[in-house]
DNA sequence: ACCTGAACACCGTTCAAGT
DNA sequence: ACCTGAACACCGTTCAAGT
């Protein structure tokens, strides 16, 4: 016999859990009607509790919005990796490719947590270490690619770092670019992602005997 | 003699100029307290006029972000040129560096600016004319020197969009990661511009008879 | 034609008060 | 310890009314 679980009454996040209601209910508000709806009192009110209330889990909005950055994050991450697992590369490269196509699909999916994670989280005195930590793991996903072609003979010999920031800014460019509609792609979205992948791969510069 | 040029007077925005103030009275707002700041009730204020005011003038809030935003882009590329007036680039390349380092040094100076022009007002379904011919003409300064540098024979011979879309993902994106605090940069903003741009020039893969 | 003032429905945040 | 209700200072937007 399955045991019931409580929907959502009144007494229902008084066991300590109300925190969670407030960032799953900061979720349903950002993913369906955009980091504009996301309040602290309509989160409130979509966790059938006052509008004060939030403030005995939460500092200020800021502390909402960063924990709900936090799962946005880990989400990133996963698909990115899930993107990976699905393509079966047979390098570094065609690996880190797919790294990219799951950012950018993720974040033309889900604008609205592209929008929350950097949007100025980030940028506060003490961002939260959950936050930083994962975002620490969705740098570690691509370090670690990098990191192995460099092994493997398939990227250049240079600072994995320095190799990983210039991926994430093309990635991560692109993404906040289509978002914004800056620009009208004529491709499909996986075309956009491997074909400025493949400029930064093979570089933008002429010379060293190309055709 | 000059003419005395009057003061923000009660009366002094009645002669048609006030959309001219609101903007000015947003760009201070924008500049001095972020976009947070940036309400239509405070540059109302500002230009010393009714909350009410603005409406006649402007169809919405958003409709005075966008006129901001123009501004923004036509400083973004102002701010692009001179860097690469002052440079003095000897090549093509030079020439693309110096304005991805003029669009890295405005986005550091200016987050609320880069926040507002890239923060959703391109997505309502109309942009202003303007704004969109601002984007254009930023834009155009890239392709410009991109064109030149395929003409040159120093950039790959390939769609000049292409190399263009992939040149402004980079710098973009290591603009917004930098104002973001998404990493914490070990070299100065000129040294983290020319480090991708580098990159972006030689690529980022192994082979073809490198040291 | 252009602006004002009141009004409405929202915000974030604080604080005394309740259980 | 945890939540409520009232309160305050802000928002964007609308609308009748003034000149």
């Amino acid at each position: 016999m399955k045991i019931r679980v409580r929907r959502k009454s009144p007494q229902a996040y008084q066991h300590g859990d109300l925190r969670e209601a407030l960032i799953q209910a900061g979720l349903k508000l950002l993913t369906e009607g955009g980091v504009e709806t996301l309040s602290l009192r309509a989160a409130a009110q979509l966790a059938g509790v006052s509008h004060a209330a939030p403030y005995r889990h939460f500092r200020d909005k800021n502390a909402l919005v960063a924990a709900i950055a936090e799962r946005g994050f880990r989400l990133l991450t996963a698909a990115m990796q899930a993107e990976a697992a699905l393509a079966k590369p047979r390098d570094s490269r065609e690996r880190l490719t797919a790294l990219g196509i799951g950012y950018l699909h993720f974040a033309t999916q889900n604008p609205g947590y592209l929008r929350v994670i950097f949007g100025g989280v980030l940028c506060g005195d003490d961002p939260p270490a959950d936050l930083r930590a994962a975002g620490e793991a969705a740098y570690g996903t691509l370090r670690e690619a990098i990191v192995d072609g460099i092994a493997q003979g398939e990227l250049r010999t240079a600072d994995p770092d320095q190799l990983a920031l210039a991926s994430w800014s093309m990635v991560h460019g692109l993404s906040t670019l289509l978002i914004n509609r800056a620009f009208e792609p004529q491709v499909a979205e996986r075309e956009l992602a491997t074909g400025v992948l493949h400029l930064l791969g093979d570089g933008i510069y002429a010379e060293r005997g190309r055709p």
